[in-house]
DNA sequence: CAGCCAATCG
DNA sequence: TTCACACTATCTA
DNA sequence: GATAGTGTGTCTCGATTGGCTGTG
């Protein structure tokens, strides 16, 4: 493996076999979703010399798609003209195609367009770049502007832009990896846990599916046009309405139908708005179907909903809504947890983030507790550390490059099913180990900043671990991390702010409130576990109080 | 000239 | 970039 | 207390550069 030092020239083929090596697993493995244009575009690809192809990729690790012709720098290409030449002909480059002409004007700087207009500087002295553009577009015709661009410099297009996106969401299976993670991982900034690539992986199965994917993520963009633009909606929802076979592109469609359910609701929309929840499979469109379907007296289908949400819920969040909401609304509903209230003296903390929960620490320190503020951190560390073998371990689908830090279906609520064997055996291991504390200090050691989605390792350093280790009962140590593992996806969110521990040997979770705060859903919920499980846990209410006086 | 931002690179 | 969490405003019981 | 709407921090990999903007 190459190893890259910053701001030292990498070997002249490093990011072309980057690339290359994306080809060919794409070739290997998707050949059949790649569209007839992206195939065109390889087999181009393949046909150039290695120069060329250097050149190329330089090309679309840039923004574009507009670059300018004299700012093409590179030591790894020797003859540029000869690789610029070689990439027009396959046709992967144009030079100086007709484009709009703000976007070549944004490819001079202020000083140049002065020199380049020395007439419309004269005559209408425009001030700053946004003027400048406005000027000269609204005082020429757009082919005569670009013919007088010409004169001045020259520009490129680079094709393929698209094609490398599909390419890279085939790869890498998610919209936001590119090829950067090559240098990343060869720079050292990340490490990557080493695991088995599934050879036989297929990622996205049907040929439609990398279309359609893509199409959402593109679609997203025209969410910010909503107000603007009259009847966006209906092509919108037109393109989200059918259902797709991959899971993190129904996640981004379902996301995409709840937003736009809550845009009709704003606009007192009831109707489209029930119309785009029920076509999502996403929290929490169930939860406004229910909410709408009950302002609208239509009770009756809200119940339906409820049922299918206690008995087959999407989330936690869905567990408790279904609960609570079922009761008898308007009534107090019962809590799960022992709730203790503490006055709160002016001033008080200051409303920053994580200042209640300080002064929360600081008045249990002052009681010779100690603790942590560390919410969800605590409980997903633990259990990445205690269960890492079976995390990063084989399981259909899970991993399809080395470039991922968890298993493809980590949050997903087949986690468990589908990896059950050595779950089960792990899970049997660590239940009745006579010293868990150790694995988890082992292996933090083993595996200190290797990349994991449950592992922060920034946020608990090695003496902070050692003494949660140390004042935490074994037995909460166990249950804890049992109960996640088996449902990582439920886990994620909602643990109390405070890890306390007490001179007594006891130690408890304790989620603070300020005045002005109430649980959430997920943290119901994780009250609810914990109670379940036996492990202290409790709310830290604070209310407002003028008096001076008076501590409980 | 300071401050900021987007682009670029390894 | 999303997401998780908190804060604020307004209403009701 | 319930509900809705809004804000913020935290991830982003970090450093360098060139260019724009506003202030003096
Ligand atoms: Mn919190
Ligand atoms: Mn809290």
């Amino acid at each position: 493996m190459t190893v890259l030092k910053p701001r030292t020239p990498p070997p002249a083929d490093y990011y072309r076999n980057n690339f290359q090596a994306v080809i060919d697993f794409i070739q290997l493995h998707h050949r059949c979703a790649l569209s007839a244009e992206d195939t065109r575009w390889i087999d181009a690809w393949s046909r150039c010399d290695t120069a060329a192809q250097r050149l190329l990729i330089r090309l679309l690790m840039r923004k574009g798609p507009w670059i300018r012709a004299d700012k093409l720098v590179y030591a790894e290409i020797p003859n540029l003209h000869q690789a610029v030449n070689e990439l027009k002909d396959e046709g992967l480059i144009s030079v100086d195609e007709p484009a709009p002409a703000d976007h070549l004007l944004d490819l001079f700087t202020l000083p140049e367009l002065g020199a380049s207009f020395p007439h419309t500087r004269r005559r209408f002295r425009p001030q700053g770049k946004a003027a400048w553009v406005n000027c000269l577009l609204s005082n020429y015709p757009e082919d005569v502007l670009r013919h007088r661009i010409q004169d001045h410099l020259h520009w490129l297009r680079v094709a393929g832009q698209e094609s490398l996106a599909r390419m890279q969401l085939l790869y890498f299976g998610s919209p936001s990896a590119d090829l950067t993670a090559f240098v990343l991982r060869d720079l050292g900034m990340i490490r990557y846990e080493i695991y088995p690539v599934e050879e036989s992986a297929t990622v996205l199965v049907a040929p439609g599916v990398l279309d359609r994917y893509r199409e959402l993520v593109v679609l997203e963009k025209w969410f910010d046009f909503l107000p603007v633009i009259d009847g966006l909606t209906k092509s919108l929802h037109a393109r989200l309405v059918k259902p797709v076979t991959l899971r993190a592109a129904e996640r981004r469609r379902s996301r995409l139908l709840n937003t736009l359910g809550l845009w009709h609701e704003r606009r007192e929309d009831v109707d489209r708005a029930l119309a785009c929840y029920a076509c999502s499979s996403r929290h929490p469109a169930r939860e406004r179907q229910v909410r709408l379907l009950t302002r609208t007296h239509r009770e009756f289908e809200a119940e339906l909903l409820l049922e299918a949400m206690a008995a087959r819920s999407w989330c936690v969040e869905e567990e408790i809504f279904a609960e609570r909401f079922s009761k008898q609304r308007g009534l107090k509903q019962p809590d799960e947890c022992l709730i203790r209230e503490r006055p709160l003296f002016e001033p008080g903390p200051p409303p920053n983030p994580g200042a209640i929960e300080a002064h929360a620490l600081a008045e249990l320190e002052t009681e010779g507790a100690w603790g942590l503020h560390l919410e969800n951190v605590l409980p997903l560390m633990l259990t990445g550390l205690a269960f890492w073998d079976v995390i990063f371990g084989p399981a259909p689908g899970a991993f399809t490059h080395p470039f991922q830090s968890a298993p493809h279906d980590l949050w997903w609520d087949d986690f468990a099913k589908a990896r059950a064997a050595p779950l089960q055996q792990a899970r049997a291991a660590f239940a009745s180990h006579r010293d868990p504390q150790s694995i988890i200090q082992a292996r933090y050691l083993e595996k200190y900043g290797t990349a994991c989605d449950l592992v922060n390792w920034r946020a608990i350093d090695p003496d902070q671990l050692a003494r949660i280790l140390k004042v935490m009962p074994t037995e909460t140590l166990k249950r804890l991390v049992d109960v996640v593992i088996q449902a990582p996806g439920r886990c994620r969110t909602g643990f109390p702010d405070l890890f306390v521990a007490w001179p007594d040997g006891t130690c408890e979770f304790v989620e603070v409130k300020g005045p002005s705060d109430q649980l959430q859903p997920q943290q119901r919920a994780w009250l609810k576990r914990l109670g379940a499980l036996a492990i202290p846990a409790s709310v830290l209410k604070y209310r407002r109080r003028r008096e001076t006086s008076c501590a409980t």
